[in-house]
RNA sequence: UCCCCGAUAGCUCAAUUGGUAGAGCGAGCGGCUGUUAACCGCUAGGUUGUAGGUUCGAGUCCUACUCGGGGAGCCA
């Protein structure tokens, strides 16, 4: 009696005849012997097929399956140690569903352009998938520790009035005629929440038309802001603290194997630990402006004009192998080689481009302007946990961060900065709750106050300290895969300019 | 908005620096009973991103444009 069954189950069934269903993800086929290798969606499951009177029927067929045909296999299972996953399957029985022919994704090198033009084909791919299951468990982990811990889900609207932050980074829609912006925030809608039941959260997609191409950068993402009333900033810092810790633990817990398969350092993330780091602004601009920081980009310097010695030593011998005589899969993998190492070699050389100027910046940055990303970089890389920085000069804060009462120059805020120079995945405050100096501060920043006054009655009736922050989803999913670009942290990465599939 | 790099077969890349456009993968056919990006043989596959220019001759040099990649600024 054969059994339907998926890969990640096979361990039940040893010794066992089931049918498995998915795609092939790949085939090696000998005169007599074929491997299949099947993907189902919960695994991959080297299938063997022998020719001999009982499967003759299907053998030449099956042999020949190209890449991703959809098919069923029947067979009795067996743990085997060569085979990917250490169980394989002896197939009594292949019914193809559908042979395909000329899937653009093979399983040598692509370059971005194309696998973002397939995107919808590329995430069938082992890493992409890997990605996409760490990604689904950091949504459970980010749900599971709110819905624990006493907050509501207030779900915020897309379609929205007026700018949360910068004006200059709205998406506006036309909404019956009338103009109105895509979210960038769902912060003050969840402020209005919280004076409602007390501990609140929105997770959803966020909007910035901002015209920057860079790695850091998706112009729809993914945000998960908690706001909470009768908090200060020390209350929220701590929320954020567990917070964190709380999806790294979870997803180091659960897919480990995933990590390894993506070549993250696990050891990293095992170190984010309480208490994270916590330095002030102030204390950050010294630092940035010291001997430390200088030191760092110095060694930088070195190190990457030595790596880039090598590679040139690397690439050199490499392409000698690839234009060789030897055998054709030796030469095949030394260009390989050479294009991943001239990769690495051009930028490194724009990181070594770069450098003086990210000095130049430290070194020289004023009191009173905001964090650029290589000081965000330098500060997270002087660290080896995640690093809090606090009390930001206000004006170059939202207007809603409440100002410090023992410094009116800074506001009572933080941001977040991973480490390994990941830079800033969380921002966070507490918010203005007195009437007066929230309106000083509309008025200051030029902002229209007919569209805040439902925003002001919240001050108006029964205002308290509050406070909350937002983290961006996509930025900690790269953190923690190692990935160094954000649109492989998404299923369907929108960014400037880029809108298919 | 600015700076750097790139565009050659379906894909990833070569082309001795201005002299007959090649290889691997993928596809098709054949061979091989334990393969791990399998391997071996054969076949098909090209208006070298677009438009001009220089030249006896341009994939290669020049100009403009289009598209892509990376970065700066700005940001989560």
């Amino acid at each position: 009696m054969e059994t339907k069954t998926t890969i990640d189950r096979l361990c039940d069934h040893v010794g066992r005849t089931v049918t498995l269903s998915g795609w092939v993800y790949n085939t090696r086929a000998s005169g007599k012997i074929a491997f299949i290798i099947v993907r189902d969606g919960t695994g991959l499951c080297q299938c063997v097929l022998e020719r001999n009177d009982r499967t003759a029927d299907f053998f030449d067929d099956a042999r020949k399956l190209p890449q991703e045909s959809s098919l069923e296999v029947t067979g009795v299972v067996s743990a085997d140690e060569r085979a990917v996953g250490g169980y394989e399957l002896k197939a009594t029985g292949v019914h193809v569903v559908q042979a395909t022919r000329d899937y653009p994704i093979t399983p040598k090198p692509h370059g971005i352009e194309f696998l973002m033009r397939h995107r919808h084909l590329w995430f069938r791919s082992k890493r992409q998938w890997h990605i996409m299951r760490i990604r689904a468990t950091a949504v459970d982990a980010i749900r599971r520790f709110f819905n624990d811990n006493g907050y509501i889900l207030v779900d915020t609207p897309i379609f929205a009035p007026a700018a949360g932050e910068e004006i200059q980074t709205l998406f506006k829609v036309d909404y019956f005629g009338e103009p109105v912006f895509l979210a960038q925030t769902g912060q003050l809608y969840v402020e209005a929440a919280c004076m409602s039941h007390r501990k609140v959260y929105c997770f959803g997609p966020t909007f910035r038309a901002e015209k920057s191409k860079t790695r850091r950068h998706l112009s729809e993402f993914w945000m998960v802001e908690p706001e909470i009333a009768y908090a200060g900033l020390d209350e929220v810092i701590e929320v954020a603290e567990d917070f964190v810790r709380s999806i790294v633990e979870r997803v180091l817990r659960d897919h480990r194997d995933e990590l390894i398969e993506l070549d993250r350092n696990i050891e990293s993330l095992e170190a984010v630990k309480k208490p994270f780091y916590r330095i002030t602004y102030t204390e950050a601009a010294e630092l940035l402006r010291g001997p430390k920081a200088r030191e760092l980009l110095e060694n930088d310097l070195v190190e990457k004009k030595a790596r880039v010695a090598e590679l040139d030593k690397k690439i050199e011998e490499l392409d000698a192998v690839a234009k060789g005589g030897g055998k054709q899969w030796q030469k095949d993998k030394a260009a390989a080689e050479v294009i991943v190492a001239r990769e690495e070699h051009s930028e490194l050389e724009e990181q070594i481009r770069n450098i003086p100027h990210h000095m130049e910046l430290a070194a020289n940055f004023r009191w009173g302007s905001d964090l650029g990303g290589s000081d965000e970089t330098i500060i997270s890389r002087l660290h080896d946990r995640p690093v809090f920085v606090t009390h930001y000069p206000k004006y170059v804060k939202a207007f809603y961060m409440r100002e410090d009462r023992n410094d009116d120059r800074v506001t009572e805020n933080f941001d977040l900065l991973a480490p390994e120079g990941v830079g800033e995945i969380i921002g966070g405050s507490a918010r203005e709750e007195d009437l007066d100096r929230l309106l000083a501060r509309i008025k200051h920043d030029g902002l229209p106050q007919e569209d805040y006054e439902w925003y002001l009655d919240l001050r108006r009736y029964g205002s308290v300290p509050h406070g909350g922050f937002g983290l961006g989803f996509e930025r900690t999913v790269a953190w923690l895969c190692g990935l160094k670009h954000l649109r492989e942290s998404i299923a369907y990465p929108r960014m400037m300019g880029k809108f298919y599939p």
